[in-house]
RNA sequence: GCCGAUGUAGCUCAGCUGGCUAGAGCAGCUGAUUUGUAAUCAGCAGGUCGUGGGUUCGAGUCCCUCCAUCGGCUCCA
């Protein structure tokens, strides 16, 4: 007999050798059916896995996380079944289970695929699922596996093989097919019953870029036709809020192929919007005790060896200008910090000076892979709310902490709450990726980390994911689609003050070397932009918005009252147009709805008697007539209870 | 940069297997209408069918090059 422990507590004695599906069967039979995976002891186990000592079960439906992976991993072997019924002879590599769905990594060989052909792919599936196969585990030696991979002439699956230690490989058969497989797989395969194939890519092997590129296929499957029909109908509703069709729909930026591709181009409304939020961190910083600071949009060659970035980027970078007559060669600037650090240089300072905090808004260069842009989130040229902070080591803690305080106000007041924080730390292994000493990537870590758990973030460590010259705290957040991008960021940097030899006098009437905080909130004016706007689909905070309020005349013959009431709304700080065509109010209302602006006032024959607006929100309809002074207030409320000060 | 897809009017799209002067709705312009809470009516104008080349009696349609865009991969100071 064994004991197992279920999630709620409860201890149940059990015959060796029982499955976790008898278990769910015990507790009741309609579970039972919805079970689809399991774990045990913290580790998956097949439903039909023999259990043969005591330990914790937990039972997983379709409901759990666990339970889809589980789903979307068995559908990456059917995928793979599939496939290789398909296009005989292709190698199979890896079929991991993702956050939406699952993929296969297969080397084609010959054989050529395009989008097309995935419609007979999901039909092949949906046969194989429909034979309702068991998925069936078993072990093999390491020759064993090895031998029969080296016979199907499949480097990858021998790779992969190589790598594991003997007695813990295991293969997973259904049907007439079987691959090599950790485990955690559904019953049988009957249970999906709807599959979407999304898309084909190119994907390296190993995600490394020497290797050969593979084909990749992206998947998603439910246990329902409907679930499917709903997952894809989100994605159409998240493609509305896509922030390159609102951004040229609401006429805040737009790209120009003659300008170049990935140098966007800030229209009127988008200019004075980015100004906006460029002056609400402007204000929350001046609090903080930051300097503005400007530098160029050049610099020299000279300025980037030192700073060691020309070794690192200088072959990916927009390529250096040369002057004709004197031998000099200048770079766009790629990033503000060198510049900074030269603004630190021009005067002695004494520990009583730091710290010493430069902010700017500073526009930055970088030559990115053609096929990595995307909208204003990956651009070639962008503004960067940087700042550069020099203090003295023991003022770093402190000053961390700040930075977190002020990037958690930015997010905390444009709604942003559910973002992530990922520290990224050096990869220990690979010493040749970065500059400067261990004891200050060290003290580096150590500070990012010690600041982060005191400001109770919760945040995962990534290792190998630093800058070349310091470690980092990202903030992240998700786009419409839930990809996630990094916004705020904040990173120490022991080498910057090294290479640029800055220097401040102690207390010991010694010269000491400064310790360097690279910080950005926004991280790019560009990038932010975008995730806000897909993120509030275009309905900006009224603060923020571009037009607050828009004036409909209910014909031309009011149109005079309509500017007495612009003017009035104007001497409040109101952003505000009048709508004065020839067109029925109906229309009017519907376009002003359509562009998203906030509030119409409707002026006809009673207002101007009344003296009076009659306000409708956006989204909510009519809400009453009231005088523009009431109108005003109103409006002023909602800005004021949408904008904290920063606390320091 | 790599894999796959897409590119027709300012926007959204139609144009079947190659065959008259390339169509529609919205936006625009002109005129009528002067309007009460999500589309008033009529007329007009607007396209080197992304670019360059090729096949053909004939190309928006077929093939190739390049460019841009989209979904991924790699990269992201």
């Amino acid at each position: 007999m064994i004991a197992i422990t279920l999630p709620d507590g409860n201890v149940k004695q059990f015959e060796t050798g029982i499955t976790p599906m008898e278990v769910a069967k015990s507790i009741s039979e309609g579970f039972a059916r919805n079970v689809i995976s399991a774990s045990f002891n913290d580790e998956t186990v097949e439903v039909y896995s023999q259990l043969t000592k005591d330990g914790n079960l937990v039972l997983y439906t379709w409901k759990d996380d666990k339970g889809k992976q589980a789903f979307w991993h068995s559908s990456a072997h059917i995928l793979a079944q599939a496939l290789e019924e398909l296009f005989p002879g292709i190698k199979l590599t890896i079929g991991p289970a993702i956050e939406n769905g699952f993929y296969y990594d297969i080397d084609l060989m010959e054989n050529t695929l395009s989008e097309k052909d995935l419609k007979s792919i999901e039909d092949k599936m949906l046969e194989i699922a429909r034979g309702k196969h068991e998925f069936t585990k078993r072990k093999s030696s390491k020759t064993e596996a090895l031998n029969f991979y080296k016979k199907q002439k499949n480097e990858y699956k021998v790779e992969l093989i190589e790598n594991l230690e003997d007695g813990t490989i295991t293969f997973c058969d259904h049907d007439t097919f079987t691959d090599l497989c950790r485990g955690g797989h559904i019953p049988n395969t009957g249970i999906v019953k709807a599959v979407k194939l999304m898309s084909i890519a190119g994907a390296y092997w190993r995600g490394d870029e020497n290797n050969k590129q593979l084909t990749r296929i992206y998947g998603i499957s439910f246990p329902k036709q409907k679930e499917l029909n709903e997952y894809l109908e989100l994605i159409e509703e998240a493609k509305k809020r896509d922030h390159r069709k609102l951004g040229k729909e609401l006429e805040l930026f737009t790209f120009s192929k003659k300008v170049g591709q990935g140098l966007p181009l800030w229209l009127p409304k988008g200019a004075a919007l980015r100004e906006r939020l460029e002056n609400f961190l402007k204000k929350a910083q001046k609090k903080a005790g930051y300097d503005m600071v400007i530098t160029p949009h050049i610099g020299l060659k000279e300025l980037y060896v030192t700073s060691g970035h020309y070794a690192k980027y200088g072959k990916d970078s927009f390529q250096p200008i040369k002057t004709p007559n004197n031998d000099e060669e200048f770079l766009l600037k790629p990033m503000n910090c060198p510049h900074h650090c030269e603004i630190f240089k021009s005067k002695p300072w004494s520990y009583k000076d730091l710290p010493q905090r430069y902010a700017e808004f500073g526009t930055v260069y970088r030559y990115e892979q053609s096929g990595e842009l995307h909208g204003l989130i990956r651009v070639r040229s962008f503004t960067q709310d940087d700042a550069h902070i020099f203090c003295t080591p023991e003022q770093l803690d402190q000053e961390f902490k700040n930075v977190i305080d002020l990037v958690l106000y930015v997010f905390g007041s444009l709604g942003f709450e559910d973002f992530t924080t990922q520290i990224s730390l050096r990869d220990p292994d690979k010493p040749e990726n970065y500059i400067g000493s261990i004891e200050n990537w060290d003290k580096a870590e150590k500070a990012i980390i010690n600041a982060s758990k005191e400001k109770g973030l919760n945040f995962t460590i990534i290792k190998g994911e630093a800058a070349f010259y310091g470690p980092k705290l990202d903030f992240m957040v998700k786009d419409a689609l839930g990809r996630s991008w990094q916004l705020g960021t904040i990173q120490v940097d022991y080498n910057a003050p090294e290479r640029f030899k800055l220097e401040y006098k102690g207390s010991d009437n010694k010269m000491h070397r400064p310790v360097m905080i690279h910080r950005a909130p926004f991280g790019s004016m560009e990038r932010f932009i975008a995730i806000l706007l897909e993120r509030t689909g275009g309905n900006f905070p009224l603060w923020l918005i571009p037009d607050q309020v828009s004036i409909l005349c209910l014909s031309e013959k009011y149109e005079k009252y309509a500017q007495k009431v612009l003017n009035l709304l104007e001497n409040n700080e109101i952003r505000a147009l009048v709508d004065n065509r020839n067109e029925t109010i109906g229309k009017k209302i519907r376009e002003t709805e359509m562009k998203k602006i906030p509030y119409m006032l409707i002026v006809g024959k009673q207002e101007e008697k009344n003296d009076t607006v009659s306000v409708r929100k956006h989204g909510k309809g009519d809400i009453g007539e009231m005088t523009v002074e009431e109108f005003s207030q109103l409006i002023n409320k909602e800005i004021e209870t949408n904008t904290k000060e920063f606390d320091v």
